[in-house]
RNA sequence: GCGCCAUUAGCUCAAUUGGAUAGAGCGUUGGUCUACGGAACCAAAGGUUAGGGAUUCGAAUUCCUUAUGGCGCACCA
């Protein structure tokens, strides 16, 4: 319910706007100010008066309304205390009334593509894509959630130099045995021996350049094994897409694109964008105070930003999207304002609709940044294994009788390590820790899915309680705090799509826990009076429906025992 | 060298986007179990918001400047 608005209405002003009344009303600290304020210093100049004086004038010309039980001036504040009742009232309906589920928005009809994750072939899927893949997997879930059309796209690197390189390596030590047996983490092994004999020998890098022209050529013997490298990969990081309950609409990567590429280049000549520079062809982008974008390099194949405008453009003509979402680590930062500019100086004013969505640097805490060519990885899978049999234990330790012990070490280990991803702002580095990442108390995933089976388990214990709701019963202090929360799911979740930052669901829900847990140690609903108990309990239900899809848009799983 | 980003409690992060006494978690110390899940709750200690200047009723937030760290800057992606 939006109370700002409601308020602005009944303020009462000849010389003030209701605009500039409803934005510089805001939500109050401090719930002894109350629950909305209105600091009057900046109408001081206009009105010619003191902003405590302003305030009081406001005060008595204020229209009344049920909602507002009273106003107070503090200082240059108009405080206004809601009738908690009518809150309560609202806030609860809306979830009891809808059998306590939290509906998606209606569908708004527009296209949102969401290039993420986009994994390299013939590379392991490290701890460093944790964070592309769990943002764009929360964005793409966040969207779906508020009416839009989401499409997950991974971009796939499946082309480029290091798969001849792989060739070779393959081809002089590569087993087909360790290849069965330990798949993507044999490719591994072959990949960092390459680059550690290529340094005494560099000739091989030679031969590699040699074994991707064979790829690009269509040698048969090439493509079965560039293509048998690909199959391993996929078949590996679907796995990890399983656990972490990420899909994609496309996997439509590099090796797309390949026969895409002419259409721009000709289009980017028609336009008289191109020029040579250095024997490269490049779109000077000095007016806009960039370095040229290159396009063609002096030995006339293409290159990255290439792929990348073909790319939008086929997914424009293909999805017609109302925006195009890059989540790229901001190492990037440079390439997409290149890439975006010349999309917008070949004409498509469609460019402004792409948007490049950064996050941190991962590095390993103690052994600095991550490299696959010396094989400096986390895997993730090994990252996810260590969560979840932590979690096993402790389930083993407190709940020995639990059913479906596997599933829920699952959820919680893997909840614990993406909500590690998802909890902080995206744009800060991470340096990765084990322990951290296995950490269980406090502002955690676990913390969450726990406060949300406590809730389940009062709601399955009070069963046969019934009564009527006596929403006064939710107005003291503790019980407030969590109603006030639940109204601000749906405003939460749509300011942290327009950020692009999950992390802002992530602060919600360990808000909301926090707040039910508070009211939970304080507030007794067994043994109650009948409408006490009833209303608590709805209470109670109204939160565990709330976490439950909320963090399921932070694509965890909120199991109802563990 | 040029450009972009970051810097808030010992550590990891918040702060409703310019509002009231800067809040949480971890760690530390001390408490709460004969009520529904102790993966919890309560309390204490911990701050010149990296330093300096400016803007104004008001700045962690905007601008300038310095420092430290990170990233990027031509044929990798």
């Amino acid at each position: 319910m939006d109370y700002k608005s409601v308020v602005a209405k009944l303020i009462k002003s000849d010389e003030l706007d209701k605009s500039e009344i409803l934005a510089a009303l805001a939500p109050t600290q401090d719930a002894k100010n109350g629950d909305l304020c209105l600091p009057c210093f900046k109408f001081a100049a206009k009105l010619h008066m003191a902003p405590p004086a302003i305030a009081n004038k406001l005060k008595e010309d204020l229209l009344p309304d049920p909602l507002i039980e009273k106003t107070e001036v503090a200082g240059g504040y108009l405080n206004f205390y809601f009738n908690r009742e009518i809150i309560a009232k609202n806030a609860i309906d809306a979830i009891a009334n809808n059998n306590f589920t939290l509906p998606p928005l209606e569908s708004n009809g527009k296209t949102v593509c969401i290039d993420y994750s986009s994994i390299n072939i013939a590379k392991p899927f490290h701890i460093g894509h944790l964070l592309t893949t769990a943002i764009g997997g929360s964005l793409y879930r966040m969207y779906k959630y508020c009416g839009y059309n989401a499409v997950g796209i991974n971009h796939l690197g499946d082309w480029g130099t290091q798969f001849g390189k792989l060739i070779v390596a393959y081809k002089k030590w590569g087993d087909d045995g360790d290849i069965e047996k330990r798949n993507i983490r044999a490719l591994l092994d072959l990949y960092v021996r390459f680059h550690t004999e290529a340094e005494k020998n560099p000739e091989l890098e030679d031969e590699g350049r040699y074994w991707f022209k064979q790829i690009e050529d269509g040698n048969e013997e090439a493509l079965a094994i560039f293509h048998k490298f690909k199959d391993i990969t996929l078949k590996e990081v679907s796995k990890v897409y399983d656990r972490l309950g990420i899909t994609f609409d496309s996997y439509a990567g590099e090796s797309f694109y390949n026969d895409k590429m002419q259409p721009i280049i000709d289009r980017l000549k028609e336009k008289g964008l191109l020029t040579i520079s250095e024997g490269a062809s490049v779109v000077d982008l000095e007016k806009y105070g960039m370095p040229p974008c290159l396009i063609l390099k002096k030995d006339g194949t293409s290159l990255y930003a290439t792929r990348d405008l073909a790319a939008a453009v086929y997914r424009k003509k293909t999805y017609d999207f109302y925006k195009c979402l890059y989540v790229v680590a901001y190492q990037q930062n440079l390439h997409f304002k290149q890439f975006f500019k010349v999309l917008e100086l070949m004409g498509y004013d469609w460019a402004k609709d792409c948007v490049h969505v950064p996050f941190g640097m991962v590095s390993l805490e103690g052994a600095g940044s991550l490299s696959t060519r010396k094989g400096n990885v986390v895997f993730l899978s090994d990252v996810l294994d260590s969560a979840v049999s932590k979690s096993l234990e402790i389930i083993n330790e407190k709940n020995p009788d639990l059913e479906n012990k596997e599933q829920t070490a699952q959820d919680v280990g893997v909840g614990a390590v993406v909500f590690g991803a998802l909890s902080g702002g995206r744009i800060k580095d991470i340096s990765f820790s084990l322990d951290k990442a296995l950490s269980f108390d406090g502002e955690t995933g676990p913390y969450l899915q726990y406060t949300h089976a406590r809730c389940c388990s009062i709601a399955e214990k009070a069963k046969g309680v019934t009564g009527k709701l006596d929403y006064s019963v939710l107005c003291d202090e503790d019980a407030f705090a969590v109603v006030k929360l639940l109204d601000a799911f749906y405003p939460t979740v749509l300011n942290a799509l327009d950020k692009y930052e999950p992390s802002m669901v992530s602060r919600y829900l360990i808000d909301l826990a926090q707040a039910f847990n508070k009211f939970y140690v304080g507030s007794r609903i067994l043994g109650e009076a009948d409408d006490v108990a009833y209303t608590r309990l709805t209470l109670v239900k109204a939160v565990e429906a709330t976490l439950k899809t909320g963090l399921n848009l932070i694509l965890l799983n909120a199991p109802e025992k563990m």
